[in-house]
RNA sequence: GGGUCCGUAGCUCAGCUGGCUAGAGCGCCGUCUUGACAUGGCGGAGGUCACAAGUUCAAGUCUUGUCGGACCCACCA
């Protein structure tokens, strides 16, 4: 083999060169692609589907992504088979949304075939763009292992899903009130739903005692809904009301009549203790409605307008016929009092619409009943951070309704089903011709098993969308035996799940319940989950900030691509490293910047040690450790005790944790001490033995190595050119992200600092202050420095003759002397002075 | 109303099972250019660790309470 050769590394630093010759290497070596059954551990991970709106890409996202694959780059050294898949949400509302607002189009204008193709253009566009980010951003995914969610593998998937649950009695349909998006005009369920807190007005309004005519006054912040009012409530012991029960009231301006009633659940301070109910304000009137066997009286339409039931005020907007009947009411003087209050309104996720209750038949998987034991799945699953935890305990604690995954629009997955139209029953299809859309194909029966009917109609709701993300464990496994997919069943359950907190009461949950009722087990052994990146106030990075901070050159600081082209890849996820699992982190381009150091700085620290390294021949035998200087085996000494550090916080994905000793070792240790010491070895050869240069070439060698690989999973790009330059020739691997993670060296991780190390850096310390004093160059050799130690013990006194050809070589010196001095330097009882003149 | 996380230098944050004379990066001030790096080196200033009480030989670290911030859940006639 041959010997190390000057100029292997050239002089600057270009990262959009070696990003690409990085790319090059990776690709033409398939080192990301998955091959099932080669005998190692498996390792595999579920990672976020995005969303198609890639115009609102920002670095939080990167960030997010590049904490994941941290961990997945840490378990490839470590030698798992990876199993690295990415996927793509492209079906359901967010989707929906944004071809609405792209292309100014919504459900009335357009139809489902055409509303469906610009789904799908956009789809593949968004696609494209986070492709292009991720590889730009290096991530170490399989390609070939891609899926969307509308795609026909995930569609059949979801089919199957579908079919298993109806076949076990867990789905069934259901036609009582459910929470409406009166935007999309569609079904939502529980959690859909946001809380939005706004001024609204109180508004006491006065109902009539059919029987005595006398004034019944009742509190509502929604005076709109009095014509589809049904009853009126009060507290059974409430003594004021006594003599209304079982009478009615008249309803204002309406005039209809409603029963008086009794409910314990009526709060007797609220307003005048009296209560409306209508079909349908909000889940207690539903809850009443189906209790007491109330009236239906329905006056919104599922588009947000008034119904004929509501008179003159029909067709109008609910906002505006809450004015207008309010004014109304006030002319005939039936509004007693009007005050402001802070109300909390139940709006849509998506569209921010507040909700209505629309009653529409929809499938229903059950959720209330399987409680328990999905609290039981929550204490099996390993949460990272653990505190996550009680977030899924509440929102299952807290859960009201069973799931509702039917959704009435036209992009997403179609229910498997077609309904007899005789008699309603219900045929399911067949599983091996999934995928389906009823829609469009016939029913596979050829006529109805409960009524012999030979008409049939395919269901046209679609499926939500977590209904397809709460299986991406099983697409992933291949569940639904798409032919010429890797990945089997073999990969299930996962190891891994990776995702943000505010998607733990959907992604998390929906995806544990399926796993629960599929396969009875959990979906991932561990879920780890991260914050968000935040704008520098701390704030969401909004698409206004993306368009807002955007200059005449298309730069953005908020925009992954900008930054990458900018500072590099490495420094944008040097960045992303900076934040401890499940902590938001707030992004400041500084940060970046940073990252941006410590990659040139690596890069220029290696340029010295191929230097240094003149002549010096990996493949020939080295000197032991034992036999090497003090400052050499101090640094390998600071180095395990690195490797133990980092690993440790790679095994509790706490990749914040690793960066942070490793930052403190490569800057504080190897760079601004152990090589500033050594490189006087090489410079003054004369002082030096043989033996000394080649136990620092043998230290230097073996420890940048091991930096490398200690940085790789963070810094793919950088570690990989220097790797590629420095390293590849002597080893049979074809790239650092394939190398063995660094071995833990228990002795050295245990060792102590070696006898009198501590002491040169402290005399090293003062000699630099010293310098810095006198307005002298650290680089300048000193004609010597004058130790005065006679306040020192004998101990001290002797490691210090001892080591004198150390110190005198790490302060830059041409002589040690031994006399008078002022400077109190950090060893007990020695003075130290500087010469710097002869 | 219940819960979780957070409150440490001007800013962003470390400080894991209590031992700290409280750290890093950025910023600031000063200073240093003949063989890796000025995209740099070295030095410096700057903190009663939100507040109060308690446990302990010892508390930034544990307990309780108060205040402030972010978020989750609930309520939402």
């Amino acid at each position: 083999m041959t010997k190390i050769v000057q100029n292997l590394i050239e002089k600057d630093y270009d990262h959009e060169g070696v990003e690409r010759e990085s790319w090059e290497i990776w690709e033409r070596e398939k080192l990301y692609d998955y091959q099932p059954d080669d005998g190692r551990k498996l390792f595999s991970i579920d990672t976020p589907p995005p969303y198609v709106s890639a115009a609102h890409l920002h670095v939080g996202h990167a960030m997010s992504y590049a904490q994941a694959e941290f961990v997945v780059r840490y378990k490839r050294m470590q030698g798992f088979n990876v199993f690295y898949p990415m996927g793509f949400d492209d079906n359901g509302l967010p989707t929906e949304r944004y071809v609405e607002q792209t292309y100014n189009v919504n459900k009335s204008n357009i139809t489902r075939e055409r509303f469906r193709e610009l789904c799908m253009e956009e789809t593949a566009k968004g696609a494209k763009t986070y492709e292009e980010m991720w590889r730009g951003l290096g991530l170490s995914v399989d390609w070939s292992l891609k899926y969307s969610t509308i795609d026909p593998h995930c569609q059949r998937t979801s089919q199957r899903s579908f079919i298993d649950l109806y076949n076990k009695g867990m789905v069934y349909r259901d036609d009582s009130p459910v929470i409406w998006d009166t935007h999309f005009e569609t079904a939502l369920a529980q959690a859909d739903v946001d809380t939005l807190t706004r001024n609204g007005q109180m508004h006491d309004i006065a109902f009539k005692s059919v029987d005595t005519g006398e004034a019944l006054v009742i509190s509502t912040t929604r005076p709109e809904l009095i014509p589809a009012c049904v009853a009126m409530y009060f507290h059974p012991k409430d003594e004021r009301y006594q003599h209304l029960e079982g009478k009615e009231a008249e309803v204002p301006l309406f005039g209809h009549k409603v029963p008086i009633r009794t409910s314990e659940e009526v709060d007797m301070e609220f307003g005048t203790g009296l209560m409306q109910v209508c079909t349908f304000g909000d889940g207690e009137d539903v809850k009443k409605w189906k209790d007491d066997k109330l009236d239906t009286r329905v006056c919104i339409n599922p588009n947000g307008t008034m119904t004929n039931l509501a008179g003159p005020f029909a067709g109008m907007k609910v906002e505006q016929a809450r004015r207008e009947i309010v004014k109304a009411l006030k002319e005939q003087e039936l509004v007693v009092g009007s005050k402001q209050v802070k109300q909390n309104v139940s709006v849509s996720e998506r569209s921010s619409q507040p909700i209505e209750f629309v009653m529409a038949p929809q499938w229903f998987i059950r959720l209330l009943d399987y409680r328990d034991e999905f609290l039981k799945r929550s204490e099996q699953l390993q949460w990272y951070p653990d505190y996550m935890k009680v977030r899924l305990d509440d929102w299952v604690n807290g859960l009201k309704y069973d799931w509702n995954i039917s959704r009435q629009r036209f992009y997403g997955v179609p229910f498997p089903i077609w309904y007899c139209k005789d008699c309603g029953n219900v045929v399911v299809a067949k599983e091996n011709t999934l995928p389906v859309d009823p829609a469009e194909q016939p029913c596979p029966a050829e006529s109805c098993g409960n009524c012999g009917g030979t008409e049939f109609e395919g269901e046209s709701d679609v499926m939500e969308t977590w209904m397809t993300s709460s299986l991406t464990p099983l697409v992933n496994a291949n569940w639904a035996g798409t032919e010429g997919r890797k990945g089997d069943m073999s990969i299930y359950p996962m190891s891994l799940r990776v995702q943000a907190f505010e998607i733990i009461r959907t992604w998390l949950f929906y995806t544990v319940a399926k796993s629960h009722f599929h396969h009875d087990g959990l979906p991932w052994r561990d879920c780890m989950i991260s914050g968000w990146g935040l704008n520098e106030q701390g704030k969401k990075i909004s698409k206004r900030d993306l368009e807002k901070f955007t200059d005449k050159e298309g730069y953005n600081r908020y925009d992954p691509h900008s930054v990458i082209q900018k500072y590099s890849a490495d420094a944008l996820r040097f960045w992303a490293a900076g934040s401890h699992l499940g902590h938001d982190l707030r992004f400041n381009e500084k940060d970046v910047r940073t990252g941006r150091k410590v990659v040139i700085k690596l890069w220029n620290v290696a340029r010295l040690c191929n230097i240094l390294l003149e002549g010096f021949n990996p493949s020939a035998p080295r000197p032991d450790l034992a036999e090497r200087s003090v400052e050499d085996r101090w640094v390998q000494i600071e180095l395990a005790k690195t490797i133990k550090t980092v690993t440790a916080g790679f095994e509790r994905y706490d990749y914040a944790y690793g960066r942070e000793a490793l930052e403190r070792f490569f800057w504080g240790v190897f760079c601004d001490n152990y090589v500033e010491i050594v490189k006087d070895r090489f410079w003054n050869p004369e002082r030096y033995s043989e033996e000394l240069r080649a136990s620092a070439q043998a230290t230097l060698w073996e420890s940048l190595r091991v930096l490398l690989a200690l940085f790789a999973p963070y810094l793919p790009f950088i570690t990989e050119a220097i790797f590629q330059r420095l390293y590849k020739p002597y080893e049979d691997i074809a790239s650092i992200h394939v190398a063995e993670w660094p071995e833990e060296v228990a002795e050295l991780e245990a060792a102590e600092t070696p006898d009198g190390m501590a002491l040169i850096l402290d005399l090293l310390n003062a000699t630099r202050e010293l310098r810095s004093q006198n307005k002298i160059s650290q680089t300048k050799v000193l004609e010597g420095i004058r130790i005065d130690m006679d306040g020192a013990d004998d101990g001290t006194k002797h490691m210090v003759q001892e080591l004198a050809g150390s110190i005198q070589s790490a302060t830059r010196c041409k002589e040690v002397v031994y006399g008078p001095a002022d400077y109190a330097t950090a060893v007990d009882g020695v003075k130290l002075e500087i010469v710097a003149e002869a």
